[in-house]
Formats: structure tokens, C-alpha cells, sequence
RNA sequence: GGCAGCGUAGCUCAGUUGGUGAGAGCGCCGGAUUCAUAACCCGGAGGUCGGCAGUUCAAAUCUGCCCGCUGCUACCA
């Protein structure tokens, strides 16, 4: 039977165009559930956009426009992100989408009828022109115009100690039973760094969360609470439930749990210690996994407008070609690690892997069969010490793959097909096949298993290189259907016609 | 400041509970080869395993100190 997986990726915030933070994370997603796809898994993939909150009503604000208006243009460059970058969810979910509100509202209701929710008050640092609470440590000394002493926010704005009524959770009361939960199972938060970092802030002791606001409406409004709109958290997460088919009065959809969360370490916080607790408090079941990958960096610099290294994700698949692109990020950052990119850093390791080896082993045998095999799939022989090597090497690489993709460290599963890769090519130049023209039957038997060696390999990374290993398999004569992991040892058939062989990974040209 | 972690070949990193000769990939150099996308294959280049001092028959792997770096230290997300 098969297995079932919900996954999910954090919701982005659009209040600006989509960065190479945002392509990393839908792409990583994607690759896993692709993944368990591949597998056998009915897998279930949500995405989509985070449209409440402070920020937003602010942008709109400026721009003279309906809150609304503006998160219906902001949300496009998203979409059209994802439709790029082949990502293959199956909801694309909105904040402001109108199941959701619901859903917000039921869950809201769930946790005050559990007597987690009171009103009080909420006292801090104020900005009216940021419209946002500091610290008491962030806040900077300065002097106004008549040259007194007075206290400045991080921008620089004047703060004055405001106090506003705010619905509160009791996440005080969670403490104990998130230390529980985390000791309970080492692998709810991943990788094990933030899983240290998480336990010991909650070991600290928590304070009760502020779970509402008053100073802007932009958000989903608390029930029988006029003015109150709720923290943009509290309906962030529930998106997960709202995308799992849950209801106003089911709050667990068909999905729900979800398998994992898969989301950037900035967050991790707020999906390890506020969701479990929100939802241990509503009763509903707690997320299986979370999963905190790394950022990844312009040439080890973090981006930013004024180091001029804004990187558009778009442009840069429409360079590089999507598949480089997520090969790439897949490959040579380490998943949960932060990484760097670079133009030069693609192009080495797209040639390197994808032109010279994967590549390459394809083209060279598929050459020697369109020239001197009629294109048709020759027939393997038993094999003898070569061959036996060989398939221990692709069968070693293809456990490796897998245990390492099942424990999310997609980069060591890429280097175990690499791995797959070279030991084919090596097969391919100790036979020489090339040197048998007068026993073209011993050199078909080479070719065709180096060939089937090319199909493993590109079953393999279906996941990351939908597409180029989709015409990659087209070349190898691979039916449409016989294209899962479950058919892995389903060798073509000796007679299978196959194309003209065409570069699937042409080399990059040095840049210009 | 507190807590956690890291610092191994040019680059990115592996190195279980301390023990035959310190590794991989990429890059680089040399060789071989010519089926292939000047790719593939073979070999090499030798890095005080951040520094100092200890424990031990034996430490990259344990302890202490020092230097450098990173993350977390809550209500913008």
C-alpha cells in the first residue's frame, strides 16, 4: 500500500520580488517530494504565500492601494517563479484565501476554549511611524532637534512606551511538554544544531505570546474580539492545517499531519515551539517532522540591495537552464548547511558532473549503438568480472542514494549517483569497447551495460532533473511507464529502438 | 556576556566508542587513450589535522588554556 506524504514548504512573504532564499527552498522541496514520488509515496505538496500582517498593510499603504490589490500583484512573480522552476505542488495556498480564514477562526476558537487565550495588556517600546514594538535592548540613544537625550528605534524613529491590549497565549504552560516532545524524538527538528538551539531557548522558560494585535487590521480578525486582528503567526502556520484539507469545523484535513516541514533556519523557532504548542493546545496532532535548511549566499555574502549581489532566481535559471539550476543547489550545498553560489561555481559544477559524467557516459555508448548497432538496444551478456564490479558499484551507490535521500541529505544522495557514475565510465574505459569492432556482439553486450548503468543513473535523479532525465530516459529507450524506482531493474529489452542520441548535458561554454 | 558548535590538502568538506601508512570531490600537474560533449581512464602533487600545554604505550580523534569563526539568546517576519 502505498505510503502517504504531506509536505510543505514555509509561505513566503511577498512584499518583495522572490530571491534565491525563496527558489532554494521550493526547489529542495520539491526535489524531496519528488523523491517520494519516485518511491511509491501519494504525496501530498503544499506552497504558497504568507499575504497578512504589518508589513504588507505598510507597503500598500505607500503605494496607495488596497492591502488586497496589492498582494494579488505581489503574489504573481511567485507563481510565476514556481511554474519556472517546475515545482510540482499541489496547492499553491494563500493567506487571504477564504477557507483559510475559517480555519484561522476555528483554531483560534479551539485554543481560548482549551483556556490558553486571555486578554491583557501589551506594554513596549513603540514606534507609531514603524508601527512595530522594540526591545528595550535594540533601541539606540540619540537626541532630538532641541539636542535632548531621547531613545531611537533601529531605524532611527522615536519610540515612546506604548501600552495596547493584545489576546494572549500560554505558551509559558508548553514548556515541559516541548522538552518532552523534543527529547521524545531527536528527529522532529532537524538538523541536530537547531534542535540544540530550539531546546535550550525553551529550557530558558517561555513567555506567554502576544497573539494579537489592535494598531493595524490587515490580518485575520479575532472571533468576538472587534479590533483584534490576530498575530500574523498564529495564521501563517495554521496554514499547514488549511492545506491539508482541513475545515472551519474539521481542522484536520485528509493530510494532516504532515510529514514534514521543510523550512529556513530563520524560522525554525516558530514552527518547533509555537506550532506544536498551538496545536497541542487545540488537540490536534503535532507535524511529524521539521526540517531547518541553510541559507544560501551570493559568493559567501549574504544579499543585499546595497552590496549590489540581488540575485532574480528566474533570470538565473533562465540562464543557467532549470535543471542546472537545481542540480546545483542539490548538489553543492549541503542540505541544512548554509551554502554559496556563483556563476563560475554552477558552470564548473554542472560541466563536471552533468556534461562530463552523466552526460558523457550516455552519449558515448549511445553513439557506438546508433553507428554500429543499427540503433537498437544490444543485448547484455552474463559479463564477467567487470560487469560483476560494475553492478556492485551501481548497486551500492543506489542503497547509498537512498538511505541518504529517506534522511533528507540530498547532497550525499547526489554524490552517491556520482559515485554510480564513475565507477560506469570507469567499466566503459577498462572494456574499451571501441576495440571490438571484430566481435560486435562482446561490444554490444559492453555497451548495453553501460547503458543500463545510464538508466539507473537517470531514474536517479528524476527527482532533481525532471526534465533533462526525462529526455535523458527517452534516449535510453526507457518506456514512459517504467520510470519509477520500482522499476530500477527493469532493463530495456535487447531490440529496443533507440534514437538519434542528442546531448542531453551539452557542456557550458566559458563565460563571456 | 551566556549557551552550543566549528577551525583537516588551493577550494568544499569526510574522518564511529583514541591505534596498521591522514582521506574524497572539484581545481591543478603528468601519463595513457581516442568510443564520447578536448570529455573519459590511470597516477601524482604531500596538508605542523587553528595554536600551546597535558593525559596515554598511542591523539586529527580525550582534558585545559589561547586565537579565529558561526549559530541561538522571543513577539518585523
Amino acid at each position: 500500500m502505498a505510503q502517504r506524504f504531506y509536505i510543505t514548504t514555509a509561505i513566503a512573504y511577498p512584499n518583495g520580488r522572490p530571491h534565491m532564499g525563496h527558489a532554494y527552498e521550493v526547489i529542495t522541496t520539491d526535489v524531496i517530494a519528488r523523491y517520494r514520488r519516485l518511491r511509491g509515496d501519494e504525496v501530498r505538496f503544499l506552497t504558497g504565500t504568507d499575504e497578512h500582517g504589518l508589513k504588507i498593510a505598510q507597503a500598500a499603504r505607500a503605494e496607495g492601494v488596497d492591502p488586497r490589490a496589492y498582494v494579488d500583484r505581489m503574489v504573481e512573480p511567485f507563481r510565476a517563479m514556481d511554474a519556472q522552476l517546475g515545482i510540482s505542488f499541489d496547492r499553491f495556498i494563500r493567506t487571504t484565501d477564504a477557507d483559510h480564514k475559517a480555519l484561522c477562526q476555528a483554531l483560534w476558537q479551539r485554543m481560548a476554549a482549551n483556556g490558553d487565550l486571555y486578554l491583557d495588556r501589551y506594554e513596549g517600546w513603540y514606534s507609531v511611524r514603524d508601527e512595530a514594538y522594540y526591545d528595550e535592548s535594540e533601541l539606540i540613544d540619540g537626541t532630538d532637534s532641541a539636542g535632548k537625550a531621547v531613545r531611537l528605534s533601529p531605524q532611527g524613529t522615536p519610540v515612546e512606551w506604548t501600552i495596547e491590549e493584545s489576546w494572549f497565549f500560554r505558551l509559558s504552560a508548553y514548556g515541559d511538554r516541548l522538552l518532552a516532545l523534543y527529547d521524545g524524538d531527536p528527529d522532529f527538528i532537524q538538523p541536530a544544531s537547531r534542535r540544540n538551539e530550539m531546546r535550550a531557548f525553551v529550557a530558558q522558560g517561555l513567555r506567554d505570546l502576544s497573539m494579537s494585535r489592535t494598531s493595524f487590521d490587515w490580518g485575520v480578525p479575532v472571533p468576538g474580539s472587534p479590533g483584534h486582528v490576530m498575530y500574523v503567526w498564529v495564521d501563517a502556520l495554521a496554514n499547514y492545517l488549511t492545506g491539508a484539507g482541513g475545515r472551519a469545523d474539521e481542522l484536520c484535513g485528509e493530510w494532516w499531519p504532515a510529514d514534514l516541514h521543510v523550512v529556513g533556519k530563520d524560522v525554525v523557532r516558530f514552527h518547533t515551539i509555537y506550532w506544536p504548542a498551538f496545536l497541542m493546545s487545540a488537540g490536534v496532532a503535532l507535524p511529524k517532522r521539521v526540517f531547518g535548511h541553510g541559507h544560501v549566499l551570493n559568493r559567501g555574502e549574504k544579499m543585499s540591495k546595497s552590496v549590489g549581489n540581488v540575485v532574480d532566481p528566474m533570470a538565473m535559471a533562465e540562464v543557467f537552464g532549470v535543471d542546472r539550476l537545481r542540480w546545483f543547489l542539490c548538489r553543492d550545498v549541503a542540505f541544512g548547511e548554509d551554502g554559496s553560489y556563483s556563476d563560475e561555481a554552477i558552470v564548473e559544477r554542472c560541466n563536471a558532473d552533468l556534461a562530463n559524467g552523466i552526460g558523457n557516459l550516455a552519449q558515448r555508448a549511445l553513439a557506438m549503438v546508433a553507428k554500429g548497432h543499427g540503433g537498437a538496444m544490444p543485448a547484455a551478456g552474463a559479463g564477467g568480472e567487470g560487469e560483476a564490479a560494475l553492478a556492485e558499484a551501481l548497486a551500492r551507490g543506489t542503497a547509498d542514494y537512498l538511505a541518504a535521500m529517506d534522511a533528507l541529505a540530498i547532497h550525499r544522495g547526489l554524490e552517491a549517483v556520482m559515485g554510480m557514475v564513475s565507477a560506469a565510465n570507469g567499466y566503459f574505459a577498462a572494456s574499451a569497447p571501441w576495440t571490438m569492432k571484430q566481435d560486435l556482439a562482446a561490444q554490444g553486450s559492453v555497451l548495453a551495460h553501460a547503458l543500463d548503468a545510464s538508466r539507473r543513473i537517470a531514474l536517479l535523479v528524476q527527482p532533481v532533473m525532471p526534465a533533462s532525465a526525462a529526455a535523458l530516459l527517452d534516449q535510453l529507450g526507457v518506456a514512459a511507464g517504467a520510470r519509477s524506482l520500482a522499476d530500477l531493474d527493469a532493463r530495456v529489452p535487447a531490440g529496443t529502438p533507440l534514437p538519434p542520441p542528442q546531448g542531453v548535458f551539452p557542456r557550458w561554454a566559458p563565460l563571456a
